[in-house]
DNA sequence: CTTTGGCACTCTGGACGGCAGAGTGCTAAT
DNA sequence: ATTAGCACTCTGCCGTCCAGAGTGCCAAAG
């Protein structure tokens, strides 16, 4: 670890202080405060020196001569990873997040859906969740459905419950018969295999088959990217915008106006919560971490989640000034029953 | 048409003038500005007098004495009723509409998300567009995929394009064989039917089928509203929230939150939409009117399009203070290539 | 009777200064 | 190594002041 890092014990319970109060009341924690919050009795003015030695470190900073200290990124990722006891979620939350999560559903998406409204009320923080990559998913059943006459509904439905529906464009007529005929041939050849290997082989086992339409074959050949790819559908869902704004990191009109679009554009966001997903661990995120500028006072607390051969990802996003030791309990947590549940 | 409208010629130029300079500042307008934009030869004083006239009437307000005039809900309510100057869109902006939205697209779900972003680039304001009741939709196929060993996938795919999947409990195991046999008596059974004509004579039409599986048409008939009903699934799309909170009327950060909490909650938005389709004209819905608390600033254009035998709405929202007459054609025009795309 | 110039009046918003409060860094004493 | 004391600095708030904008009314002019 590097020399910044080495704090003795009164240093790493004067930061641990320090950003507890902060994140509290949002306010530069001055000497006296922690001084007096902090039994092991020791006056303001030895306070002020561990301060001074912390932020010569680069872990705390003044916003202005003589106003308090405040935690700088640097000083919350030691936090985070060094300082943090981890806390048991309350019981009370952990039924609550059960027992909103166990419904009835018609769809994976609605429980996605219904996921981020639990993380986004439990936590008064934005709710983040991503679906599964379709990539490592199996194929259940493949279907068409003629819509219009140059138009044909593809129906891809993979273990688990997901389905994915697309129009695609066809040239020829095709009678009922050689449709059905096609798509029996179609779900004999790849039923059970991923999307992704059937992508990769399809060419090959449609090759020499002689019945069924073959311009419709053709048609899964030339277009399977369009098809077995999910990159076009829309894979996240967010909630609790409303608990965010309001925040002081908001104050300015421009970063409210920044992060909005950025919700919005959702690229970003599920290139984040994609990209950070250890196998099995939880990941925080802290400021300028994440690289996205709508994201620069924002930390996010992401873990991923099983289903099937396949998994996605779950987080909270808010201000780096949150409440870490739970945000990651309530995440944690979370994800855990939602693999559960998706599982069943 | 009550007395406080009847205005003379001046009056109703002092109001348009008023209005139309509002709507660009978002300043209160004096007496001296309207006079000298005003090209009529007529001074400041007597302009004063008109606008004393025009504010005991409720038309006008003033924020505070010795401020200029800002127009009330009943003042932008008669300049929209019998003020505007219909304004035919540019050929930029139509040509730029019809471009944007002929796409190919995988899902009518896309082009509906594709038309509330060309409706927030166009106007600069919020973009809103829900799908239509699937009430009077016409199915054309129903699909049955098993997904595990006690849940069953519904697909119901109605005319032009759209697909409804669902999942569903079931008690029995089903085999193969009478699981298509069940699919294709469905489809014999119901096919060309609406959805709500389905449900309320799907079980006469059930009644007495021998073949087929007795669980699952039972099932069908148990569970109809949940299946025939799209009151659950998500039927709204907005884009270009960063367009209007940076505008003045969100300045005080509980007016925002109020607003983004409506957006997030969707239900009276759609309500909003939905329910003010007049049959095939454009409804323009100011302030309070709504009877919805997080738009009382704001007001919406509405206009319904066409898709096979049902309807949807698409709309824009954004300040009372709006350019009602640009945003009515682009939401007029918008509103028609839709109907024109959606019925190919 | 309508229009207009003139004028006194009112209200806002920004600039300015003063001041209490909070917090620091340094020094000297323990 | 710790602490008390102290001088110093910066913010945020409050009250005051003033220019600017706009009005309403009155009396004169058309």
């Amino acid at each position: 670890m590097a020399k910044q890092f080495e704090l003795n014990e009164r240093e790493r319970a004067v930061l641990a202080v320090l950003i507890d109060h902060y994140i509290r009341t949002a306010e530069p924690v001055g000497s006296r405060v922690i001084a007096t919050k902090f039994n092991l009795g020791v006056s303001p003015a030895t306070v002020r020196n561990t301060l001074a030695d912390l932020e010569d470190r680069g872990l705390i900073e003044q916003p202005h001569t003589s106003a308090g200290r405040v935690p700088t990124e640097v000083g919350y990722r030691l936090y985070v990873d060094h300082l943090l006891k981890s806390e048991r979620l309350s019981k009370n939350d952990r039924e609550k997040i059960k027992r909103l999560l166990t419904v009835d559903y018609g769809a994976v998406e609605d429980v996605l859906d219904q996921t981020a409204r639990v993380l986004a009320q439990v936590s008064s923080q934005l709710g983040v969740t991503v679906l599964p990559k379709f990539e490592n998913a199996i194929l259940t059943k493949i279907d068409l459905v003629p819509v219009t006459d140059t138009k044909m509904m593809v129906i891809i439905a993979v273990k688990s419950g997901f389905v994915r529906t697309l129009l695609v464009e066809v040239e020829a007529q095709v009678d009922q018969n050689s449709l059905s005929d096609t798509v029996q041939i179609l779900n004999e050849k790849v039923c059970g295999l991923s999307l992704g290997e059937i992508r990769n082989t399809i060419r090959e086992r449609l090759h020499g088959v002689s019945n069924g339409e073959p311009q419709l074959l053709k048609l899964f050949i030339d277009q399977k990217e369009t098809i077995l790819d999910d990159t076009s559908s829309p894979t996240i869902h967010t909630e609790g915008t409303s608990n965010i704004i309001s925040q002081k990191e908001f104050q300015d009109p421009e970063k409210l106006r920044e992060f909005i679009s950025l919700l919005e554009e959702r690229k970003s966001l599920v290139h984040l919560l994609k990209g950070s997903s250890l196998p099995d661990g939880i990941s925080v995120t802290i400021g300028t971490e994440s690289n996205i500028g709508g994201l620069r006072d924002l930390s996010a607390v992401i873990k991923t989640y099983k289903i099937g051969q396949t998994h996605g990802s779950i987080g909270i996003i808010g201000p780096t000034r949150m409440e870490y030791a739970k945000l990651i309990s309530v995440v944690d947590y979370t994800a855990k029953v939602l693999s559960e549940i998706l599982s069943r």
